[in-house]
RNA sequence: GGGCGCGUAGCUCAGCUGGAUAGAGUACCUGGCUACGAACCAGGCGGUCGCAGGUUCGACUCCUGCCGCGCCCA
């Protein structure tokens, strides 16, 4: 169901048939003014430019053609050849029951029709380093993440999740080494463990300043890249429980990312030096100065310098890139990926580009799979300088979670003193962390990230909660019709009465153009803004149409009833796909 | 030095391939709980969309230059 698609094939027959080209965009609309009707198709302006014709006239000719009986009550041209189109509410009634009986709240599922085929998309997020503990900064690309695969297995698609974990480097020299003394102290390596962070820093300093570790961890780097059993069984150790901080991360924060998911940097150690030797052999990498590099023309400088894109180092190491290029290849070769999509902050953009220029030429991503780096922008603190904590530091995820589950449950044990201790733990849970997912995913994904505590954790206005008490407002209106009349008649049919009624149809006959739009480019915020405006219009909803009270008609309140359960279905769908809970009360 | 991105209300941000009078939230002010849940609703205040040109019926949106900020590459 999408009105948006069912007025553009309409109004472009009739564009066809007042005689404009074949694919002209009709530029359909959501109209901004009620006296504007609900919808506005604005094409014909454009393409009268095109044409060099009078786009009123034009204008005029493809409202002549144009056919939406018993769909619209009134078209109308305006201004320059704007066609301004009055739904009928008739229609949208029975376009709402249909989308109320619809298990899928009215969104078409790809591979159903031929023309609307599913694909196989793999997304590559979230990605930790392992050598260290999850922070604020891993938020963005695990929760975009997941509501665009979430998003896309709601429309059909099949999806291959990705985490591309930092699991291999330099870094975990000096780690293992720091890891084998702790053990050799008779400590357990769970403990050990414990805190990442703090273990990240003493190996650190050990490095700096203790005489001979260094040169431990560096020959430690090279035994374990050359197979030594007894580091490989340490690090193998190391990233083991490092996963499992990042696995409790994931559940708290109701992520649906899994142990299965991981592929990480080592996977596909060895891959890299057939990638190398392929592109050798391809002529498409050549050696420069010791090292194996990818002279990019196209992305040469205005003297007409090529960009040179490493892909071996002179010592024969591997970088990102050929890790990233073996991932390409393994990606649409065995996974078979239709399109790629990849979550990481926009300072790897450059880094990406090259990748795909080179992937492309490499023949490792063939021209029919998609590749979309999708960048998001870089933390910053309330200064609006590169964030950091006072003390120089990064603020743990973990702790900012708990953070925000504490505040949750001091608002709710203030608004509801009677709760009892597991409803309150299962309820702040719920709210806190869906208001630090919802204060993330409702900003465009590009912009910079202005890190505060208190945006952050707000449960007033346009956030996660306001969503959520909207959702048990609902499920209390339902539980209270219940004990007042038995039962409640879902199937009754919807009649569309007042404005505030049409205004919820009109939205929520949008939930499918919402999802196609979150889909093909990525932006989760874009559906938090809609389940937003649906939720507000069901507040004001709330006020003017009362549903229980005395004096209502049974059918108006059975109709009222049957709406209240769109709403509800299509908050609670909504939000799963954000990966945001809903609760009966609150 | 080259490249990418950003600059919208006091603050945090929306603004779809160019469309009609630039929208939310927050803060502040006014009104609404004996009430289907006030984490709410109704209303008000608040803008030279960084600056200057250009393209056109029309520019927050596209182009050029400049200013400021951030990032990447060397």
């Amino acid at each position: 169901m999408n009105i948006k698609q069912i007025l553009a094939e309409r109004v472009s027959k009739a564009m066809v048939e007042a005689g404009l080209p074949e694919g002209t965009n009709p530029a359909i609309s959501l109209s901004n003014r009620p006296n504007f009707g609900d919808y506005q198709a604005n094409g014909v302006m454009g393409a009268a430019k095109k044409l060099k014709t009078n786009p009123r006239e034009l204008a005029a000719k493809v409202v002549e053609h144009l056919n939406l009986d018993g769909i619209a009550t009134k078209i109308e041209l305006a201004g320059p050849g704007f066609i301004n189109i009055h739904l009928d509410e008739k229609w949208l009634a029975e376009q709402l029951n249909l989308v109320a009986n619809d298990e899928f709240t009215g969104v078409s599922q790809r591979g159903v029709n031929a023309d609307d085929e599913a694909q196989t998309v793999v997304v590559d997020y979230s990605a930790p380093n392992l050598a260290k503990e999850m922070h604020v900064g891993h938020l963005r690309s695990t929760i975009i993440g997941d509501a665009v695969v979430r998003a896309l297995e709601f429309r059909g698609d099949k999806v291959i999740r990705q985490n591309h974990m930092g699991d291999w480097g330099t870094q975990f020299g000096m780690l293992i080494a720091h890891l084998s003394d702790k053990l050799a102290g008779d400590e357990v390596a769970e403990t050990a463990l414990a805190d990442l962070e703090n273990f990240y820093r003493e190996a650190k300093i050990r490095f700096d300043e203790e005489e001979g570790f260094a040169d431990r961890a560096r020959a430690d780097v090279v035994k374990l890249q050359s197979g030594d059993a007894a580091c490989a069984k340490l690090w193998q150790q190391f990233i083991d429980i490092s996963i499992t901080h990042s696995e409790e991360i994931y559940e708290k924060l109701n992520v649906s990312l899994q142990r299965s998911n991981i592929v990480g940097e080592s996977a596909y150690n060895d891959d890299l030096q057939p990638v190398i030797d392929e592109l050798m052999a391809k002529e498409i990498a050549v050696e420069s100065q010791g090292a194996k590099v990818v002279f990019i023309d196209e992305m040469a400088n205005k003297d007409g310098e090529p960009s040179v894109f490493i892909v071996q180092k002179s010592g024969g190491g591997f970088l990102y890139a050929t890790t990233d290029l073996a991932a390409c290849r393994y990606r649409s070769g065995k996974l078979g990926a239709d399109r790629i999509i990849i979550f990481t902050d926009a300072r790897q953009g450059l880094h990406f580009k090259q990748v795909e220029i080179v992937a492309r030429k490499a023949g490792f991503l063939p021209e029919n799979v998609g590749y979309q780096h999708c960048p998001f922008g870089m933390m910053m603190g309330d200064d609006g300088t590169p964030f950091k904590t006072r003390t120089g530091g990064t603020i743990k995820l973990a702790e900012l979670l708990d953070e925000a589950i504490v505040r949750a449950a001091a608002l709710i044990k203030e608004k509801n003193p009677e709760i009892s201790e597991t409803d309150l733990t299962e309820i702040s849970k719920k709210v806190g962390i869906g208001a630090v997912k919802f204060a993330d995913l409702s900003k465009n994904r590009t912009s910079d990230y202005i890190f505060n505590w208190k945006t952050m954790l707000s449960f007033e206005g346009a956030t996660a909660p306001y969503l959520q008490y909207a959702y048990s407002r609902i499920q209390s209106i339902f539980s209270k019709a219940e004990s007042k009349a038995g039962t409640v008649d879902n199937n009754a049919v919807i009649s569309i009465l007042e404005p505030q009624e049409k205004a919820l149809a009109l939205k929520l006959l949008q939930l499918e153009d919402v999802i196609d739009a979150v889909i093909s480019e990525c932006t989760p915020n874009l559906l938090c803004n809609y389940l937003y405006e649906l939720a507000s219009l069901y507040m004001s909803f709330y006020e003017a149409c009362p549903i229980l009270k005395e004096g209502i008609n049974e059918d108006v309140k059975a109709s009222r009833l049957a709406l209240c359960k769109v709403i509800s279905t299509t908050l609670k769908q909504g939000l799963d796909i954000l990966g945001i809970e809903v609760m009966d009360r609150m």
